[in-house]
DNA sequence: GTTACTATTG
């Protein structure tokens, strides 16, 4: 035993390895997990005098430049120590520097190689395109390739196919098709390179395309394939292709995988197959947060929020994702507060929301008004370095608008360093919306003399904006025009705009006109708009008719009974107001309650006529009390012209009194400092009491009043409003 | 005595 052991100590040593006998640092490169033990074992190599060894070398270069923590100073740094490097550790440190994203470095490494003498082979070049972006691409794409074809290695797969994927990065598509076409040699990577390629560029017909010559070659899809293909199905929403793409792993042709399954949930999901994706999903043996996901946006795009939130609810791990799929579903159903509550929660997750998830809440505060929470969102967007892309300037604007702040959503335009049709778009129906039809034209004028051609929802705005001024003849101008100079053909909306447009300037007849020689059937939207003007301009022969042609169209259509109501009230047609009523009891038939929406630090507050909800009721009303009090002081009397109910003076009165715009007044006014500006926003259009006391209370309390209604804006101040009473 | 290309969710 003795002697055996001293013959040849090493093999028993427990701490020795026939390969390390000759160098023992080799062993612990492979168990090394971090730069710190790195530093270590090279330092140890130096004693020893090792680090001249290229094997040494090549591992110490290797780990940094692969291993995910690894420091490609330090590679540079080792790099630079040897003499004479080979093509593989040249080729290792390219491939370190696409890995961090410096293509310039790997690039700079690719001309002192050539500089050095050192052959490229067909290493290099798949791993110094991998880390390519679209303006180094476009920089030395073409001039690498043509090293590339020089040096005979365009005839190597791989060097082919990221040549392939480097023009489709850089949106060369057809330099990438080339490649793919003049390639003498093919594998599924090839075909699936260029698959990615159309995908990218979102032209889904190609995927399909190639897809089917894929199959007539006899070439076979792997998983990558599959997924690829069912992307362009999801997005596309191709049913029949996204089910032969299922044949191939249901035949067990392709081995189902994490990323497969969850492309085929999104397939059915997007195509509105609940059931089927629901059917994969369930039979997967591991999900990730983004099979979760795929079933959450199905839902939420399918219009089922509330199922979309029982899946959301089990979720282990959501990411951005996952919420923003969820606040989409909400907003899609215009469920506003829902999506801002999501939101808060998204926050106190500490989720970092991305452009998406911004335009997304812009969007609910746009339409809630909630402006604190929206300028709160302006100032994340700046300290959080959100990507401000076109849509979020856009949403930016609206949100500006819809909130009543025509000043800001100038400023954001102003600032926009981009903007599209949208932005021009945005500009001109918010101008319009709040008053300033003269500056949403100027707006016009400036998009057309910008080269931008005007759409159909353009032209909505521009209409809107001579409607809510009064200006009856440029918008019979504009209508003609919008034809003859950009050849749009007006659709409904536009008749709609046009009967509005004459109506409430008071040309009912030539309204009426427009409705009887308009080339398609008109809808309620149009009627209603002449049952609007109606209401206005106290005519209650054509509202009766008016209103009979939308019940036809729209029996349950409970508004238009309140606004026959309205309009037999105002004529003293108690009789028939009676009917009307007996009508809507006999028919079940509810009148939509009126709402008014105001933010406080925050918090959007919902009031419903007479509400006694909101924790400070008693406050608000003797607000209320004090309000009126006042008010009748300074001259005002309440007008209960429109009031429908047939009851005594004091009644229609109380009736008034309870409006949720006045509710919502009072509300602001004990909950904001002096000076304060009070947003409401109205679902319903405001009645022409609320709209006396509101001018009263802006002059009497020294307060810009701003209410949005169903239709348009008015601003309070000094006792007048900017829509000078024309609405 | 070592190294490549392609993929999923709004």
């Amino acid at each position: 035993m003795i002697s055996m052991a001293s013959v040849s100590p090493t093999r028993i040593s427990p701490h020795s390895h026939p390969r390390s006998l000759e160098n023992p640092s080799l062993t612990l490169f492979e168990n090394c997990k971090s730069m710190d033990q790195l530093t270590q074992i090279h330092s140890q190599t130096i004693k020893t005098g090792l680090t001249s060894n290229p094997a040494v070398q090549n591992k110490i270069v290797a780990f940094c430049c692969t291993h995910e923590s690894g420091d490609m100073t330090y590679a540079r740094y080792m790099f630079d120590t040897i003499p004479e490097p080979s093509v593989f550790i040249c080729n290792t440190m390219i491939k370190g520097y696409s890995r961090i994203h410096l293509p310039e470095n790997g690039i700079s490494m690719y001309l002192e190689m050539l500089r050095r003498n050192v052959k490229p082979d067909h290493y290099t070049f798949p791993f110094l395109l991998k880390g390519f972006t679209h303006d180094i691409a476009l920089a030395c794409g073409k001039q690498l390739h043509g090293h590339v074809v020089k040096n005979g290695f365009d005839s190597n797969m791989f060097v082919q196919n990221s040549f392939v994927h480097m023009y489709s990065l850089c949106g060369l598509i057809d330099m990438a098709r080339g490649v793919f076409d003049s390639s003498q040699i093919r594998d599924v990577v090839t075909w699936n390179v260029m698959l990615s390629a159309y995908n990218r560029i979102k032209q889904f017909d190609e995927v399909r395309r190639l897809f089917y010559e894929m199959d007539k070659k006899g070439v076979s899809p792997t998983s990558v394939t599959l997924v690829l293909v069912l992307s362009a199905c999801s997005k596309s929403k191709d049913l029949d292709i996204g089910k032969r793409a299922h044949e191939y792993v249901k035949e067990c042709k392709v081995e189902p995988n994490l990323i497969l399954e969850n492309a085929l949930i999104d397939m059915y999901a997007a195509c509105g197959e609940m059931d089927l994706a629901l059917g994969i999903f369930r039979n997967m043996k591991t999900r990730d947060v983004i099979s979760w996901t795929a079933i959450v946006a199905g839902f939420a795009n399918a219009g089922e929020v509330d199922l979309a939130r029982r899946y959301f609810d089990q979720m282990s791990e959501r990411d951005y994702v996952s919420w923003t799929a969820m606040i989409d579903g909400y907003l899609r159903m215009n469920r506003f507060k829902e999506a801002l509550t999501l939101f808060r929660q998204m926050q106190t997750s500490n989720i970092r929301p991305d452009e998406f998830t911004i335009v997304s809440v812009l969007t609910a505060c746009a339409h809630l008004g909630a402006l604190e929470l929206g300028e709160w969102i302006k100032t994340y967007i700046e300290k959080h370095k959100i990507k401000n892309d076109v849509y979020v300037g856009n949403a930016l604007i609206d949100m500006y608008f819809k909130c009543g702040n025509v000043e800001k959503a100038q400023g954001i335009f102003k600032e926009m360093p981009r903007i599209d049709k949208f932005t021009w778009t945005a500009m001109i129906v918010g101008l319009a919306i709040n008053g300033r039809g003269e500056e949403a034209l100027d707006m016009f004028f400036e998009m057309l003399k910008a080269r931008i051609a005007p759409d159909e929802i353009t032209y909505i705005g521009v209409l809107c904006a001579c409607t809510h001024t009064g200006m009856v003849d440029s918008g019979k101008r504009f209508f003609a025009s919008m034809t003859t100079q950009h050849g749009i053909k007006p659709n409904v909306a536009h008749y709609g705009c046009m009967v509005d447009l004459l109506g409430r300037a008071g040309h009912l007849k030539e309204a009426h006109e427009v409705i009887k020689n308009m080339p398609m059937k008109p809808n309620s939207i149009v009627w209603g708009a002449l049952l609007g003007a109606c209401r206005v301009h106290k005519d209650a022969e054509m509202a009766e008719m008016a209103a009979k042609q939308i019940l036809e169209l729209e029996p349950e259509n409970g508004a238009v009974y309140v606004l026959l109501c309205n309009i037999y009230a105002a004529c003293n047609r108690w009789e028939d107001l009676r009917e009307v009523r007996q009508t809507m009891k006999d028919r079940g038939i509810k009148k939509t309650p009126g709402c008014s929406l105001i933010e406080m630090n925050g918090i959007v507050n919902e009031f419903v006529a007479g509400d006694q909800s909101h924790p400070k009721t008693t406050d608000i009303y003797s607000k209320l009390d004090e309000m009126t009090r006042d008010l009748k002081i300074a001259g005002y009397s309440p007008d209960t012209s429109e009031i429908s109910l047939d009851v005594g003076e004091e009644d229609k009165e109380s009736a008034l009194y309870r409006h949720s715009e006045k509710l919502a007044i009072a509300f602001g006014l004990i909950s904001s400092g002096p000076g304060v500006t009070i947003r409401i926003v109205k679902n319903l259009r405001m009645c022409v009491d609320c709209h006396r006391v509101a001018k009263l209370v802006s002059n009497l309390y020294n307060r810009e009043v701003i209410v949005r209604d169903k239709t348009r804006f008015h601003h309070f101040r000094n006792g007048s409003c900017s829509c000078k009473d024309y609405w």
